[in-house]
DNA sequence: TTATATCATACTTAATTACTAGGGTATATA
DNA sequence: TATATACCCTAGTAATTAAGTATGATATAA
């Protein structure tokens, strides 16, 4: 199973659509929707559920939209991923064999640090992809 | 959703029971089924997958049953799990977003190399629970 | 020959994801 | 103030997958 079902990946996807947002009115979903290729109303539940969590703040009625809560070096992937995905769990349920009980609460830890990245800090692995490209012409 | 559903926790449980058996008898379906309370008809069928991809082999016919093909530190987790889980995929399905996707192939290479320890490796956090244990009282 | 245990496959159930649909509410603008 | 726009909210549905059940065939020790 996947550790992060396609919920998350499209609420990473807009959030850092949002990011990248520069213009002083808020984005809108249609625009997200459309850039990311995410269905509108799906796409509609899972920035409420970050509105909730405060990740996002709504501006409602025309012209409104989306904006990003914090800056986006204060909202870590963690922090969207443990909104929509509710826990990154890594084994299913609690096993009866304490040793790998033990060590699941372990990689549950180290995976969860994998994730502690704030959001500017993904366009580095896009630097990382263009890097490459250049040198490997 | 989580990475490792029962069938991958029910597999390295068996094996880990497996890799314990110091008899020169091999274990059975029912004594696996039974020290660690997994439906044994649904515990078969996970086996002959692990015996397809040769990590037990099997005796048939009365006292059969399974042993480890190899030994038990020659046995990684991550090879019973590729097995039983397909791949330990970290995103459903392929993103949209350039840099999100580059970030998600690192993860899942950060991620397998967590598994990578030998089934008699998982011993050593039964160890650490004991200290802990210990010194708890 | 018989009891035992693996082998193989088809089926069922339950849960979850990934949507879709449609009406309600707030606000900029004319 | 009227209207179009865009967010807000909830219920429902289709498809997929996991998890478990059932049953008969095959191999082997005794």
């Amino acid at each position: 199973m996947p550790l992060i079902s396609s919920k998350g990946v499209y609420g990473l996807t807009a959030m850092h659509e949002l990011s990248k947002n520069k213009k002083d009115t808020p984005m809108q979903i249609r625009e997200i929707s459309a850039n990311a290729s995410i269905p509108q109303n799906y796409l509609e539940q899972l920035l409420s559920k970050l509105r909730r969590a405060e990740l996002v703040s709504s501006v409602r009625g025309s012209k409104g939209g989306y904006r990003l809560a914090k800056k986006a070096n204060e909202i870590k992937v963690l922090d969207i991923l443990l909104v929509l995905e509710d826990d990154l769990r890594i084994a299913d349920n609690k096993c009866s064999n304490p040793a790998l009980d033990i060590f699941f609460t372990e990689v549950k830890e180290k995976t969860q640090s994998l994730f502690s990245l704030s959001l500017d800090e993904l366009d580095q692995y896009l630097d990382k992809y263009n890097e490459n490209l250049h040198y490997s012409i």
